[in-house]
DNA sequence: CTAAACTCTCACGTCGGTGTGAGAGTCAAG
DNA sequence: CTTGACTCTCACACCGACGTGAGAGTTTAG
């Protein structure tokens, strides 16, 4: 598929979409003209840049798992440490954002009459 | 005390201090000089901010909620709103994150030999 | 009293992921 | 063949939380 459908079925801009292939997260073919060419697969390949991106994942670290992962590279070992570098920063956030999210629930706390069980603390607990 | 030494005990530059006082989240008296004069209670204020930057509120949604909790403002309603709105957000990114986090495993389990337990599952769970 | 150290207020630079044209080529339908 | 919808490659704009001087006043130590 064109770059167009792709964008419609993933819900990605254009420009995103670009992007990725720049930061060669995205390695699409070719026609003889120039247009690039995405097959189905694609389409998951951009949900998980999506995920990557929302945890915070800068582009040029996702382009490089991805080519890595894809058996671009014999970097495997420096791959996966990279991976497991990410794994425990993402960790950390969790944490730290379980302690802001109390540090919410406190100012909270002082604007509102004492008392008052727990709204659905998150699907973890 | 001055802007440099609040600087030193919190470990935030100067130049952010100023940033946080412009967005309303700091109000610092002056000197007849006009040089911004802190007090104490300032540095929690300080962790505060960066607790909740770090949380990925922005400067502006910061400086109206400390303004609003130090009674300033008698929008306590609307602010309430504002802290659980970016609570359940955080909550969000949370399961996010958790989400993520899986899918990294799943990619390293692809490079990896299979097998090999847990490599400690953040403080929760 | 002077020099060093600090502080002040502009105001422009940075970085990352995209938006937004500009100008030009390409493809499908009538 | 023409029109309109897509696509291509530059390349500049944007936002947010600062960094980084510039130029000028203030305070402190010797």
């Amino acid at each position: 598929m064109k770059i167009g459908e792709l964008a419609d079925r993933t819900g990605v801009s254009v420009r995103a979409l670009r992007y990725y292939e720049e930061k060669g997260a995205l390695r699409p073919d070719r026609t003889p003209s120039g247009y690039r060419i995405f097959s189905d697969s694609e389409i998951r390949r951009v949900a998980h840049i999506q995920t990557l991106l929302a945890a915070g994942l800068g582009m040029d670290l996702i382009g490089e798992i991805l080519a890595c992962l894809s058996g671009e590279s014999l970097l495997l070992d420096d791959c996966r440490e990279r991976l497991e570098a990410e794994r425990r920063r993402i960790t950390n956030d969790i944490d730290q954002l379980v302690h802001t999210r109390s540090l919410l629930d406190d100012l909270l706390a002082t604007t509102r009459a004492p008392a008052q069980p727990n709204p659905v603390e998150s699907s973890i607990a």
